[in-house]
DNA sequence: ATGGTTGCCCAGCAA
């Protein structure tokens, strides 16, 4: 039975309850992948969701930062939860379905402004993020499963609106994009959205700065779908429906999507 | 070089 997924940084799902339930309603995905939902797991707005027929849930969350949801048609085992670089956020969660997948939902640390990790801590705990997850799947190779989440990384040069321009713009340095590369590496990750669409400009993210985003489209892909070679020859239909970045009081992301023949 | 916007929750940080 092919499955649809998504993965959609929605930047508090509470403030954005009404358009999570829109990309229910307009595109009913099977399983959906939240970043970003700024809310403790037990505050999550689910009543309207389990009405859609997103009856099962895994999460982890934190007040007011971080937090990751799945929200599935599919009944689904919570499996684990890691705290790479031991931060005590709510930035990794993992489901398997009832068809034998399994989901990792991944918000990565964005890292700061400054891309030295001297003098922004923040950028150094992403690299020692991305360091752990490289070291994670080296240590337990994934089989028959999708990794998919708010990767903070724009890796390619068409995955971004100008790639001279943003190679010192933390989310496309060479230092992140071959972080992010070994990451990869180490899980034999497909990325299916480019296996998909291998041509042309791609974004997934326009910041809230810029006042025309639509027009200007200074975007980034920085929301990922990979899956294990075992089932990444079963993707089709990757997406990212752009649109969503225009619905009212949108997050800065939109969400991607793929569809998969298990 | 700076500032541009948004969400958390009411100051200032994080993105």
């Amino acid at each position: 039975m092919p499955f649809t997924l998504a993965t959609w940084n929605i930047n508090s799902v509470r403030l954005r309850e009404e358009i999570v339930l829109r990309l229910m309603r307009e595109q009913a995905p099977d399983v959906l992948c939240l970043q970003e939902c700024k809310s403790p797991v037990d505050k999550i707005p689910l009543e309207g969701f389990q009405a859609l027929g997103y009856t099962h849930m895994v999460a982890r969350g934190q007040k007011g930062y971080n937090g990751v949801a799945i929200l599935s048609k599919i009944p689904m085992e919570d499996v684990s939860g890691y705290d790479y670089a031991e931060l005590g956020h709510a930035r990794h969660v993992a489901g398997k379905l009832a068809n034998g997948v399994t989901i990792h939902n991944f918000y990565v640390p964005a890292g700061g402004d400054k891309p030295d990790r001297t003098i922004n801590e923040k950028f150094g705990q992403k690299l020692d993020y991305l360091r752990d997850m490289q070291a994670g799947f080296l240590a337990e190779k994934p089989e028959r499963a999708i990794l998919v989440g708010d990767l903070n990384i724009a890796p390619r040069e068409d995955d971004v609106w100008d790639h001279k321009k943003l190679l010192k713009v933390v989310s496309h340095t060479p230092i992140e994009v071959e972080a992010l590369a070994a990451v990869q590496a180490a899980g034999d990750w497909v990325d299916v959205t480019r296996a998909d669409i291998p041509e042309g400009k791609l974004y997934s993210w326009w910041s809230y700065r810029s006042p025309d985003w639509d027009t200007a489209d200074k975007g980034r892909r920085l929301d990922h779908v990979w899956a294990t070679p075992d089932i990444a020859g079963l993707a089709s239909g990757s997406r990212v429906v752009r649109d969503v970045r225009g619905w009212e009081k949108p997050s800065d992301h939109a969400p991607v999507f793929a569809t998969f023949d298990v």
